[in-house]
DNA sequence: ATGAAAGCGCTAACAT
DNA sequence: ATGTTAGCGCTTTCAT
């Protein structure tokens, strides 16, 4: 309550704006003006980072002088602009990225839903999603969905909070309906979606080439003598599993093998699945002679038990897994994988994604799907048939 | 350029003001107040997320009423509240974070600087990390140095620039001066330092029982017959190589071993690095019976070459190392480690950091050092001597 | 209980 | 070339 420097009255004064930055105040009374002396400093001012302000305010110049010379704008004389990145400089100038934000409407900040950081496939997806970003000017949020359908739609909510420029997605294994997704594309968000996809979201896509290695793989293990092979696959229904699927059974119906339901096993791909699923197929009456898992883990967990078990491999049991480590290059006997470039998938992600925001309004996002080529590599797991040149296999660096 | 409505000049109209929502003008030469109509609407609004504002209008409340029952204030009607709650369901009304934290001040965004993501020690330090920013309703953003001094200092940067509430670091193998960090402690920005640390930084620190562990395992491979133990290190000068050799010296004097010179190795501890250290030491005229590396990653490459050479392992060489992963377990023969539980090192720097940005006043930072304690894991790669119970000990499954 | 308006830091349009 | 000011979306006095 300001008491009236005139009349001394309190109840007809109101404010009535600002004087050189003190608050003015107006005696409805007396019918005068007045601005009150004092306390202008020392208000509460935590951790106060530098401002334009501060910068004007040390030269005495305006603020938007200020703001055009640390923006290189060209109506500024260059002995201004110098003079105020001095000061900048001296005063240890930092822009607020909030305030430049908000007024541009852009963040320049993708955010990127993962649903596993320990999980070295993604771990390396992300690689390369920051050194894309890094080169373009982006900034990235990452968030971990912990593969939980909960936790991936607030993911969303804070990505939303923050108003990221675009999304950078690989959806949790519980996931099942997407309309989480399909609304922020409504929004007008640009979404790309990576590895983990789905068709009911119209947005770009990228992925790997699940058919052709899937193929690829099954057509070596019987190049190799398998006849009976069994495949190991993420859970019913994730689109993972289906293409990889279709490519197994292609490969065996090309080389006019029978296809048995019992050797097709769905499964959470979670550590240490691989080795229920591998003693589920061991106790068959007729066990297989070949697997092939979605994802070498499970593959090397499968390794290890049969190593248990005093198994010859590959003579007795052969394999081959999805996706390449120094883990499957390392184990003993060193497995034969489809890599398929985690590292590319990301950047592949995010310059797409980029490309989207640029051009949102002519980018046509609906069924662009990009696959990312990989490679077959083979290594001792599964060559029953003496190859050429057996030592220099096992010895390929990963990316 | 606004032509007078009335005199139809276009030099003398200034903007005055604004009256409903419409740019009011003032013709000076014929003293006319007037608001132009039209396009009020669709100016340039790309994509627009619903505000505040929006719900308002939509309700015909002022903005302040918006605020206070989104905010669950006191002083709003139970009605109102409800009325303004459903209306921003509605229109999928998120709050805009940046206007957020640009008023408040603070961010709730701690930035994490990592120098490698591929690296799982840090991705599982990151996992412990966002599982608590998860829980405390904190955000993260994850800033990667790549190993570079100056990739680090521009990591700054953008973190300042996000006004982050604090910073967790673990510093690049390069980073040799640590003025960048203590230029953003000394702004009042807590920073906790993680893993990789420097007594040159006054700040909380959390660590590996670096000491303890390396004695532990040097120890380890005296007991089981080493007479003669290697230590591969990382870069000179670093704390943690330091501290590790530390260890490792007062495990062999407290044995009255000789600390040979020869047998102490600093390295980039880079990926494959291990083979040409291991080579070195082979070549030496006396080669070590043991040896014991700062990163588990070294020992198991050097287990590699070993086999490739025919050695026994650990009859001819044993093998120890610093840190756990199913690589060390999975490898023939399982390794021997010092686990130092990664995420919990994530955790305790997070919390620490919450709790220093909690209480900037109170909490004295300077060298509050947390040790977190590791675990020893003998496994084949140094069991020379026949153990109690070596099936199950290989079995160890990695937190 | 509700409305009006200042201000967080910055940019851009406008006025000088 | 430089100063003035609206406005980005929100919270928070202050006034009613």
């Amino acid at each position: 309550m300001q008491r009236c420097v005139k009349c001394n009255a309190v109840d007809g004064v109101i404010r009535a704006g600002f004087l050189r930055g003190r608050q003015r105040f107006f005696c409805k009374l007396c019918n005068f003006n007045f601005v009150v002396e004092g306390e202008t400093e020392s208000k509460k001012k935590k951790t106060h980072q530098t401002t334009i302000v501060d910068v004007a305010k040390h030269l005495g110049v305006a603020i938007s002088t200020v703001s055009r010379a640390l923006n290189d704008k060209s109506d500024i004389s260059q002995e201004t602009r110098e003079l105020v990145l001095k000061a900048a400089m001296e005063l240890d100038y930092r822009p607020n990225f909030m305030a430049q934000s908000l007024h541009k409407g852009e963040t320049r900040t993708i955010g990127v839903i993962v649903p596993d950081v320990e999980h070295p496939f993604f771990a390396r997806v992300l690689a390369g999603i920051q050194k894309v970003a890094n080169n373009t000017g982006y900034r990235i949020i990452v968030c971990h969905s912990n593969e939980s359908y909960e936790i991936e739609t607030l993911n969303i909510e804070t990505l939303l909070a923050c108003r990221v420029d675009g999304l950078l997605v690989s959806h949790s294994k519980e996931t099942a309906t997407f309309g989480h997704f399909n609304r922020i594309i409504g929004k007008g968000i640009p979404v790309v979606l990576y590895d983990r996809i789905s068709d009911d979201v119209k947005t770009p896509k990228i992925i790997h080439q699940d058919y052709k290695g899937s193929f690829d793989l099954v057509e070596h293990l019987i190049s190799q003598g398998c006849r009976r092979v069994a495949i190991m696959l993420g859970p019913e229904g994730m689109l993972i599993s289906e293409r990889r699927l279709a490519g197994y059974k292609a490969a065996l119906i090309k080389h006019g093998l029978e296809i048995n339901e019992d050797y097709i096993v769905y499964s959470g791909i979670n550590q240490h699945e691989g080795i229920g699923v591998f003693n589920y197929l061991m106790s068959l009456q007729v066990p297989p002679d070949g697997i092939f898992t979605i994802l070498y883990r499970n593959g090397i967990e499968m390794i290890m038990e049969a190593k248990k078990r005093g198994m010859k491999i590959p003579e007795e049991i052969a394999f081959a897994g999805f996706g390449d480590d120094i883990l499957a290059e390392l184990i003993d006997p060193p497995m034969t994988v489809f890599n398929h470039f985690p590292a590319k998938i990301g950047e592949a992600a995010i310059l797409t994604l980029i490309e989207y925001i640029h051009n949102k309004d002519t980018f046509y996002p609906a069924d662009k799907t990009i696959e990312i080529e990989g490679e077959l590599i083979i290594r001792q797991s599964s060559m029953k048939r003496s190859p050429e040149k057996p030592e220099r296999v096992s010895m390929k660096i990963a990316e």
